[in-house]
DNA sequence: TGGACAAATCTTGCATACAAGACTGGAAAG
DNA sequence: CTTTCCAGTCTTGTATGCAAGATTTGTCCA
């Protein structure tokens, strides 16, 4: 379903693309990722895949299901309300301790929100959600440090993870507020608030989250068969399969 | 020199294995990992031992030399101030948002603050290092957020081998009063001081290194030679050689 | 028509084999 | 005596082969 290759694969890491992917939200939670597919796609051996999927398995971003296949983690409501906790605690911290926002900081920040507007005008869901994790990451690379960034990116995707799992409507607007409220408390050098404004944030966006809903076995094909929607028609190479990691336990 | 394996080795899994023996400072930053050794130690193929490296490797923990080989990892100085900083923030995230401490978790601060008390007094230099480390992870434990606990750990990991690598004189006491002063801050209820205790606590910590210091590629060589000291002789029966990364190299 | 069984086909798990680079030690040359 | 070079030995990098379990699908029987 979703193509990670884009461009001539070889050149990326497998890890960097399946990660790319996840935090583009151009794939979903408890997508297979095949060994062997993935070994064709990228042109090596699936050693080299099979270490790609060890280091993610190591990050919590893929899980392996034993001799059924690896999949795109799909965290359950429990770790979902531990990663919104891990992060209310992160990025308060960070806001508390950001220092003064140079003027390219400040440009830079504007920049994303302009972006988060137009693509909430064009009512891009997938761009959306991108861009919602993506001002996080923002905000850690301003501290520039490279060890909180790191956690901050793995806690991000799998927050879009949990998104794709549990947001049944997407307050899109809402969101983008919550940043624009933040970014102006940095700017009016008031840490404090920006750092309280973003636990807010993160408590409704939380809010959002449909945490009892269970994960669709069907979800792929119901898509599949529904006649064309807005979205127009998926790309028709994809290399991926779309299985599902539950197949047989239906509803019944 | 450090053995990994003080029970039986097939049950524990390697990467375990070698985080607790960081955790604990049984073993050294730079000290070589063979996959070899490693996979007869354990009695498994290279292949499992490589898997673990790898998932090592992805935590920042190891760190391989292109077909020279594996190695416990040692931070760069600025690696080194990144992780400290990562911690200020997260701590202090973690801190700010203690819940109120419940009777068993105070017992159990209290109880580690007094094996704290019993390592100074005995002058158990590895004893402390693993303690002093371990404080901060009960504190994330006390939280109750397995994913925070996990960033932690790692930092943990990381922390200590910065401390073996750059702690010129470990100043044990003022550490411990540290702890005791944040616990203290905790239990009166005011988790604002505890925050700010916590990052004084850091800042001083991060001040007793010596962050000039270069890697000594001799080290082990001069630990071997130098006529026994206070500690008695070393375990004789050690798989993994004390071979350092550093060989050639040496001061001209 | 429905259900159970079994074979075929997939998946990963793990070990091993071989290739290629890095290091060591010794011999030869200056 | 010092330096250089080369072969031997070590290390990891990578692919591949085979085994074992899971899943699927086709068939047979009630």
């Amino acid at each position: 379903m979703q193509d990670l290759s884009t461009s001539p694969p070889q050149l990326q890491s497998i890890d960097k693309a399946i990660v790319d992917a996840i935090l583009s939200a151009r794939i979903q939670p408890g997508t297979r990722l095949s060994e062997n597919q993935l070994a064709a796609l990228f042109s090596v051996s699936r050693t080299r895949v099979r270490e790609a999927m060890m280091r993610l398995e190591a990050r919590c971003i893929v899980t392996v299901s034993p001799r059924r296949g690896w999949f795109v983690s799909e965290p359950s409501a429990e770790e979902a309300r531990h990663v919104y906790g891990a992060r209310r605690i992160v990025e308060y911290g960070l806001l508390r301790s950001m220092p003064a926002l140079t003027p390219s900081d400040l440009a830079a920040l504007h920049r994303h929100l302009e972006d988060e507007k137009l693509a909430i005008a064009s009512a891009d869901r997938q761009r959306l959600t991108c861009l919602m994790g993506d001002f996080h990451i923002r905000l850690a690379e301003i501290v520039g440090n490279p060890v909180l960034t790191e956690v901050l990116r793995d806690l991000t995707a799998r927050t879009i993870l949990i998104s794709l799992m549990y947001q049944s409507d997407f307050h899109a607007l809402q969101s983008h507020e919550g940043h624009c409220a933040i970014v102006a408390a940095l700017e009016a050098n008031a840490p404090e608030q920006a750092a309280a404004l973003a636990i807010r944030h993160l408590d409704e966006v939380e809010e959002g989250l449909d945490l009892t809903r269970q994960p669709d076995p069907l979800a792929d094909l119901r898509r599949s068969l529904q006649p064309e929607t807005e979205a127009g028609p998926r790309p028709a190479a994809d290399m991926l399969k779309t299985t599902h990691r539950h197949t047989q336990k239906e509803n019944p």
